[in-house]
DNA sequence: CCAAAAGTGTTTGCTCTACACCCATGG
DNA sequence: CCATGGGTGTAGAGCAAACACTTTTGG
């Protein structure tokens, strides 16, 4: 081993990308083709790829997005970075794990390909067995989401542009696993003056739903409860 | 250059050093005795290492604040990785940055010696011009700090083992800049069962105040307020 | 006219906030 | 006995939670 190869681990950067499909939370898995001498054929992953070293952490992680998604334009937050000795018997691989929200639509189209790996949308309620730490970062991410989703307005990366007050209330039910009150729901929603209503509404069964949009001039943070006055 | 060091950026561990001194909220920062090519001498720094090839980040983390505080067992918490291309002019360098809170007594001590820096505490409202991204970095970790305190018991994590309710209280103050009302402050406190009463009382000028320590076994996190109901 | 989903207010309880005086000790 | 910081309770306002029926459309 050379004394630069001694010193600088290699480092990753790997993505949690979520979407609503089917009614639930899933996230972007892939399984690589074959065996790599590490890692037996068809083991499950987060989608990832080393750092190049002309390319930021986070402009990394956006091309780790836009492979699978062909899109960038995502919401995209850094995550953690994990960095223990023993995580990946490949050798000592530092990653910078950020995630992503990817609106309905743009998740509803079919994968891209790839020549040694295949991806797929996985409820996170019926993940496979994953390789290295991948569960734990999941299982974390999941975590960050669903306390996020709380206090903060990053739901709305979930839907597509227009939506109605229905769809939203659906959103928040799916990623917290609980019925929320529809007429305290929408007072609140309407009263944090977050989303504004289109001329449209939306048709289907039943009576046609007004749609909104998000505001993007919105404040949409809460103050977290104070635990001391 | 060679393939090796083109591939793999060089990462740091640096950390953000807080403590209670003076009655403020200070920060430890180092300045380089010497000129070494890129930093001017005398250039205010966050302490911080080159990530050694045998070292799990979090446990580099460790050792920088052990080796200016000579004390392992400080509270801990990654707070980002920074990998902008251009925010070293010596090179690639990725910072993975955690902060760490120094309990009052081991940072009353003198600080050691080092042949090539000399560290100071730092009023966090009175900083000198810092090199690099490393004003946004504190400025980032002061309001991770800040944030957490209002939601978290992390405020004992600066204050000794032993303690009375109005040093806690003037810990809250000091970190979130405002005042805080006794009565409703010393009820909630109580009323989350965190801490418990100790035999002992602390003398000094005027009416002696019970001392407390905090419940290792507390559940010390409260719900955010949510956005939505 | 029936099924399906959209839309709409009020009451009750609880939590948060504001606020002022007596107590114990040392010098 | 005086100065200093420690310790204590209550009332009013604002916020959160629970709850059921009417409306609009398509088939």
């Amino acid at each position: 081993m050379n004394p630069v190869e001694e010193q600088l681990p290699q480092v990753r950067v790997d993505v949690v990308i979520f979407t609503l499909r089917e009614s639930q939370l899933q996230v972007l898995l892939v399984q690589n083709k074959l065996d790599d001498g590490y890692t037996p054929a068809h083991t499950w992953k987060l989608p990832g790829k080393a750092l190049e070293a002309d390319k930021a952490l986070e402009s990394a992680a956006y091309n780790a997005v836009e492979e699978w998604i062909g899109e960038r334009e995502t919401y995209l937050e850094q995550l953690y970075t994990y960095g223990n000795l023993d995580r990946d018997p490949g050798g000592r691989v530092i990653s910078v794990v950020y995630y992503a929200l990817i609106p309905i639509d743009a998740s509803s189209k079919p994968l891209p390909q790839n020549p040694e790996l295949t991806a797929h949308w996985s409820d996170v309620n019926q993940l496979p067995k994953l390789a290295l730490d991948h569960k734990a970062i999941l299982e974390y991410g999941l975590r960050r989401l669903r306390y996020k989703l709380e206090y903060s307005a990053v739901g709305f990366q979930l839907l597509p542009e227009e939506f109605t007050l229905s769809e939203i209330q659906q959103t928040y039910e799916i990623i917290l696993g609980e019925k929320l009150d529809k007429r305290n729901f929408r007072r609140r929603i309407l009263e944090a003056k977050i989303i504004e209503a289109m001329p449209r509404r939306r048709g289907g069964e039943g009576r046609p739903a007004r749609l909104y949009r998000y505001r993007e001039d919105a404040v949409a943070e809460v103050k977290a409860r104070r635990l001391f006055p």
